[in-house]
DNA sequence: TGTTTGACGGACA
DNA sequence: CTGTCCGCCAAAC
């Protein structure tokens, strides 16, 4: 894969996430998918590690397909998505109740 | 150039 | 339910 193509998919993926609306969660997998990359829930993990501190992106909407967090600092997420009235009950998400559906 | 390391995911015990 | 294992793939060693 190029380097073109690669930044390619940096940029679907910040655009996919961007599309989730407020309260609503996707997952890895997902935005791999929506971007047409499926098996690359690894990369999108990837590109959000890179993201500035100070990011107006909602990265904290992407979550794993366990419904858990998978950021190594899962305070922060949490605080923004209960922020948003996105609850966790024992330490998950409900998929069923919160995964955006384009 | 070979190995290890992840903001992953799914199968299985 | 939890823990383990394996496939995944670019980056860092």
């Amino acid at each position: 894969m190029t380097a073109n193509q690669e930044d390619a998919f940096e940029v679907l993926v910040w655009q996919w996430i961007n599309a989730i609306p407020t309260g609503c969660v996707a997952t890895y997998g997902q935005i791999a998918v929506l971007c047409g990359m499926p098996r690359r829930a690894r990369m999108v993990g990837r590109v959000l590690a890179k993201l500035p501190p100070d990011t107006r992106l909602p990265w904290h909407r992407v979550i794993n397909s366990q419904g858990r967090i998978s950021n190594p600092n899962p305070a922060r997420q949490l605080e923004r998505l209960a922020a948003e009235g996105t609850l966790m009950i024992n330490g998950r998400v409900r998929l069923a109740t919160y995964q955006w559906t384009p």
